[in-house]
DNA sequence: GTAAAAATAAGGGTTTACACTAATAATTTT
DNA sequence: AAAATTATTAGTGTAAACCCTTATTTTTAC
């Protein structure tokens, strides 16, 4: 009989999860966490085989309690389950040393063909976060180069920052130009640059990247 | 036996609370749905004692879904089940015409005490909800004049939403039109009908009306 | 004080966005 | 059954976006 412990804040989810485990003869739940925190308390008395683990949660998230978990127990098999789907989080867990990555939208078969690949040490990671990653490889092409994608890593300019807070309120490149007393193509430059250094295709999309990482405030 | 309906978009959650309904004894979960519009469809067909409803969900969310099947159904009982503990959600649903409403972090007692009034036609409101809003109700009290009144008023058709949704997620016109094996020609159409319906001049400024007003989710 | 980076600007080219008009078929409502 | 709405596609034209190269001035850094 394995023993798992699930970690998520949502108290009727855990519930749920736990009933399903338990029904199904995947093991027997001997521990719950409401928090990362919690959690590594959790385990100075419990022996998991098994960690079920969300991401964002209150205290300690995800990333940070999969990080210490395995510092102190490396054998330990952690599998995410989230409704996350960015590629983000995707790499920040496996990073982190999470072996499996399923999405709270899969149905009950990949979640438990994803909990036996995870027990037997195996990594496993939901079909639609992959397709999504596939999805986004294209759309970007060669311009990810997997070394550069830490946001924290790209440095921008104070006038790169100026024109990009001012696309992120909504303006268009001849009403920055116009704003700042500069010429069109001046903004463009700018623009240019941004697109270069987020990756991004269009203007569109560098706005989506600039407030999915929280560059600007909305 | 009551007959129950699991509105969310987290297939592994309902798998989970429809496993603690029927091994309960509190009903049988005679349909599932994964948005608002596959649960309208599932009306015509089902008629449930109860309706366990998310909010945040993509195509058609927890407020219109409500709002529309108890314009069909008004003696419909439904209850809300999510994580969302803010005011306006609260608000919202319950000028939908909800019954009650439950945190997903919530315990299951407090849930199967929800479960029991909405069934009798009686409310039930989340304590910590209830909390959170007696808390906060000094603070906000004046501060949201009922300005938002534009907004829930425009009306999009479905395929509007759904190209309105590309956008937000960064695509272009031609991609759409890929994805959806439409004209480029007809993606026009429906992204002037957003623009003129949302009074925004460009996709970028579309987009970030949406954003803003909570009508996708990024 | 020289090299590197940043800010500025232009020319020229391709692609996409957007407005306006118009039309047909399907669906829904009345 | 008739009317209204929705979904679809097309043409035409202007504006804006976007790419590439090049280049000057200013600022920063070693």
């Amino acid at each position: 009989m394995k023993k798992i412990i699930i970690v998520d804040d949502h108290s009727l989810f855990r519930e749920g999860i736990k009933l399903m485990l338990e029904s199904n003869g995947f093991g027997e739940v001997i521990a719950e966490a409401e928090n990362g925190s919690v959690f590594l308390e959790t385990l100075k008395t419990h022996k998991p085989d098994l960690v079920i683990m969300d991401i964002e949660m209150p205290v300690m998230n995800g990333q940070e309690a999969t990080k210490k978990a395995l510092e102190i127990y490396p054998d330990l098999k952690i599998l995410v389950l989230t409704m996350l789907n960015d590629r983000e989080n995707y790499q920040e867990m496996i990073n982190a040393g999470a072996l499996g990555f399923v999405l709270k939208t899969s149905g009950k078969k990949e979640f438990e063909k994803a909990i036996q690949a995870v027990i037997n040490g195996e990594n496993y990671f939901s079909n639609d976060l992959l397709r999504e990653i596939i999805l986004n490889m294209n759309a970007h092409q060669q311009s990810v180069p997997v070394a550069k994608n830490n946001v924290s890593d790209i440095h921008f300019t104070a006038r790169e920052k100026e024109v990009l807070a001012h696309f992120c309120s909504g303006l268009t490149v001849s009403e920055i130009a116009e704003k700042l007393f500069l010429s069109i193509k001046t903004i463009e430059a700018h623009r240019s640059a941004l697109l270069r250094k987020t990756s991004t295709k269009n203007t569109l999309n560098l706005v989506l990247f600039a407030i999915k990482n929280k560059l600007v405030e909305i």
